[in-house]
RNA sequence: GACCCAGUAGCUCAGUUGGUUAGAGCGCGAGAUUGUGGCUCUCGAGGUCGCGGGUUCGACCCCCGUCUGGGUCCCCA
């Protein structure tokens, strides 16, 4: 007698039972597809990386949360917590031989050593779409375009008249121009940004006395605030960050542009452009973007991106232009579980082959090789159970359509008897087993 | 990381001022119906009461610790 295993899965990560599979399976192919219309190319990576990998200057919330350790040989690695420096990794090692711009996607695993709540897990999958080598926003009018198609097919509203979501969108250029006016520029506009987005939590008196440790005065702080209160929908949203940081602001012109290619894209409607938007991580130099449940049901974000011309080389490379988004498994399978969006997903099995006893088990195998050959899904049912048990389980567990009854009757005859399920009215009806593949 | 709540059968839960052998519904299995499902009836299997320690003559119940889950703060791969 050995001790009992503990069952549960590890703290944070989930098992995916059949029926579990499924979903995901689904939501799995509905991104690939999305993708590949949009002519990406589907890529991975390991999940293990080197730990360095994801070190960075500006002290990013997800460094605190890398589900890191040393193995054997002390390498310091981490499960990676996003796939975006692996694909900056990887780009670096093709160098110039990557024909640009590259379109590519992918579906990683990904980890973090956080508290665990719902929809926030320590593992995910999320689906990623990059663009490689295009400095244009028509790259993240493209991305959104991708996400809103997604959205659509998933069944959730992105028409004017039943928009079920929003994309809330920022530049960080508008809040670095406005700031280098101030003469804040360099590392100390990414440590700003770090500080501002800490500013729900910490308050607006912490958030200035840090910035007072950065040398940035009242004045500067209170025109940080200015800038981080706009927002509004479309044209209406441009007129009032022109009109707070000027028609000349580098960011503004970008998010200026980003309507103009996304209005032909039917997105128009779903952007609103509010500066408060900063993301949590500090290679974004460009467009920064975050998908939300428009009913406020669901808080957290369906999905986020930006773009990170600089990261490349912040890695040692040459400055490459990127521009890319993420969606995480777990809050959009809520979402759309809880709008009852989810299609009905059962077993694939076509026919179920009953042999009701051992003596039947061999022609039972003929019948379900020839059917098998016809490409059909076939399970056969091996436990001897009574008919009564055997049409129950084909019909709710197997999910079948057609029952194959072998019994002491149809081999003497020569005659299988075969029972269509889940049809009220059905009638059975005697098939040769020589046209079975079992004569 | 901090605080609050919870953990009893496969699932959803009841239970006790601390007292013999811990219950229900659903599900599962068998039979009524020795070859025809979805309804009904009968019977049955299934539990170290999350785990460890303590208090007590005696703990599912009280105390401490711990693990896991839910929630809030926080933050969102």
């Amino acid at each position: 007698m050995t001790e009992q295993i503990d069952l549960q899965p590890v703290k944070g990560v989930r098992d995916f039972y059949p029926e579990d599979q499924r979903v995901k399976t689904w939501l799995f192919s509905l991104w690939r597809d999305v993708a590949r219309r949009f002519g990406y190319e589907e890529f991975d990576a390991c999940v293990l990386e080197h730990e360095e990998l994801y070190v960075r200057k500006a002290g990013d919330e997800i460094t605190g949360q890398l589900y890191g350790f040393a193995d054997k040989s002390d390498r310091r690695l981490a499960l990676r917590p996003e796939l975006t420096p692996s694909l900056a990794r990887m780009v670096m090692a093709r160098g110039s031989a990557l024909p640009l711009p590259a379109r590519w996607f992918a579906i990683p695993q990904c980890f973090r050593y956080e508290n665990v709540q719902r929809g926030r897990k320590r593992e995910h999958y999320q689906w990623n779409m990059d663009v490689i080598g295009l400095a244009s926003v028509a790259a993240e009018a493209e991305l959104m375009a991708a996400q809103a198609l997604f959205l659509r097919e998933a069944g959730l509203g992105t028409s004017p008249e039943k928009a079920d979501v929003v994309f809330r969108v920022s530049n960080r250029q508008v809040l670095q121009g406005v700031l280098a006016r101030l003469g804040i520029t360099g590392d100390r506009f990414a440590q700003t940004c770090v500080i501002i987005d800490k500013r729900d939590k910490i308050g607006p008196e912490a958030m200035a006395s840090e910035l007072f440790k950065l040398g940035i005065g009242d004045d500067a702080t209170k025109r940080i605030s200015e800038v981080m209160a706009v927002s509004g929908h479309g044209a209406e949203g441009l007129a009032a960050i022109s009109a707070v940081v000027g028609k000349d602001n580098p960011g503004l012109v970008q998010l200026g542009e980003l309507l103009e290619y996304a209005e032909p894209f039917g997105l128009g409607h779903l952007l609103r452009f509010d500066l408060s938007v900063i993301r949590g991580l500090s290679y974004y130099t460009g467009t920064v973007w975050e998908v939300f449940d428009s009913s406020g049901a669901m808080p957290r974000a369906i999905a986020g991106g930006g773009r990170y011309d600089a990261l490349i080389e912040t890695l040692g490379g040459k400055p490459t232009p990127m521009a890319g988004f993420g969606m995480g498994d777990v809050v959009i399978i809520d979402i759309l579980r809880e709008k009852s969006l989810l299609p009905p997903l059962r077993r694939q099995v076509d026919d179920v082959v009953y042999p009701m006893s051992a003596k039947e088990i061999p022609v039972a195998n003929k019948v379900a090789r020839f059917l098998r050959k016809q490409g059909r899904v076939v399970v056969v049912d091996y436990s001897l159970r009574r008919f009564k048990h055997v049409v129950e389980r084909a019909e709710t567990v197997e999910g079948a359509s057609m029952l194959y009854v072998l019994g002491g009757n149809e081999v003497a005859s020569g005659k299988a008897t075969v029972k269509p399920l889940g049809q009220e009215g059905a009638k059975e009806y005697p098939v040769p087993l020589a046209s079975l593949g079992a004569g």
